[in-house]
DNA sequence: CTGGTCAAATGGCCTGACCAATTTGTATAG
DNA sequence: CTATACAAATTGGTCAGGCCATTTGACCAG
């Protein structure tokens, strides 16, 4: 909020500008940009710098780099990469808040259209789970599986990405240290217990059942989490940069 | 095709190289990779290489880069990565319906917890939305604020990232190319009464009125957009394929 | 005109070095 | 013994200069 600082690095700085550059009309379409080593000349950087840079934009689909002839601009927009390009790591309760609202909605929806074969995919995840509650990996995956298989049923591609990379966010290096703490045996026999009254609401087509059971099961492994090393985190919260409090207590 | 031979570029054979180890899982998520120089001995390649390989994978957002501190795995697959290859971009009516079933809930939970302050926010984008109807970039600028305020009015980073991650999809080069065809001052005002319904349900704190509004806002979005062309695009589309030369070298 | 060769331009990759941020260990003060 | 402060080691970020492979176009021989 302050003062960005520009400690962001270099490349960076670099790729941004000559995206800017493609986004105002600056660069055409199709024109070729000046060589690396003329870049880095104008830019006053060297030539990795500038090669690193023009690499982001490769990836972000915005120029084409053809060896021994130059650098070319593709299109003038890129294609909502966004994942990465912040430092968007939230803080764990904060997600674990927006799973809450995400996933209640998902499964009260897919409590409306379940068909039997979907409640069996349920089931295998929550077997797997059950299996392997000495196998923190195993245990992981499941438990995965579980929630996506959810979505699945609403039958929604983008629902299935949305909850899987919500899922996969239970580790940023920082969030995974934390989860090492209070993951084992105990909790993940409760996590299984909630996931079948979730799966058994979804069965029964009970869609406020559903939703509330999801809400009871998220809102549970917040308080453990929370129980688990109290306030031990709150005071480092600066971690991920969170910009608001997490103030993840909600009232259901 | 005739030239397989490709010759791919060195960083990009140790990007997916990596990119395979992080999908095997024989690299965990959370799990620090080594370092820099030691990956470039391991793989007997230079350093810059590995480090033009280390941001590719971070503009994917499949690992996490920090100074003075490692290289950690975040996700294991990527993430909507468009320009990479294959069509992992959802189809404009899947993607709104995910934003049916996301944004409702979310707007829902906002009703509960509105304040005057926050309307405002609400009301500033609603004034840029009307005032610029004749000017396409202002307009979706306007209307995604005023998507991400709902979200914000929860308090939760998680949701607006995800709301406006969503949102941004609609820039999909294809997406985008279908969204001209229909997108113009008539249906900017349709879509401008809805977002006013909206609006107002949740600054009288109707929780169910909020939601039906976004429904039914979400729901006539996708109705213009199936007027607009039918089912013109259901069979052309090799937009994706610009992996080749882009031709636009000829004249310009 | 056709075909080939050659050289300039350009990207791809390497070596080696130094700086800056972070982490970690250690010593000192309480 | 705890806790703070400081210093060293680790690690990513940047720079400099160089050589090689590919592309491209001009030039020349046929």
């Amino acid at each position: 909020m302050f003062s960005p600082v520009e400690s962001r690095r270099l490349y960076r700085q670099v790729a941004d500008q000559i995206r800017s550059m493609i986004a105002s009309g600056e660069l055409a379409v199709g024109q070729r940009l000046p060589a690396e080593r003329e870049l880095a000349e104008q830019l006053s950087v060297s030539r990795p710098t500038v090669r690193e840079a023009l690499i982001v934009l490769e990836v972000e689909g915005l120029v084409n780099i053809r060896m021994g002839s130059g650098i070319y601009v593709v299109r003038r927009h890129a294609a909502s990469v966004a994942a990465s390009e912040g430092e968007p790591v939230e803080g764990p309760f904060e997600l674990l808040q927006a799973r809450a609202v995400i996933e209640c909605a998902i499964a009260e929806e897919a409590a409306t259209r379940a068909r039997p074969e979907d409640i069996v995919l349920l089931d295998e995840a929550l077997v797997r789970m059950s299996g392997g509650v000495n196998d923190a990996g195993a245990v992981i995956a499941a438990d995965r599986a579980f929630h996506t298989g959810i979505a699945a049923i609403v039958g929604n591609a983008t629902l299935i990405r949305v909850t899987g990379e919500m899922f996969d966010m239970r580790m940023s290096p920082y969030f995974e240290k934390l989860a090492s703490h209070f993951e084992g045996p105990t909790t993940w026999r409760s996590a299984l217990e909630e996931h079948r009254a979730i799966r058994d609401a979804i069965a029964a087509g009970d869609a406020i059942g559903a939703k509330a059971a999801m809400r009871a099961h998220l809102t549970m492994s917040q308080k453990r989490f929370s129980e688990s090393f109290g306030e031990e985190f709150s005071g480092e919260e600066e971690r991920g940069r969170d910009k608001g409090p997490a103030k993840a207590t909600d009232k259901t």
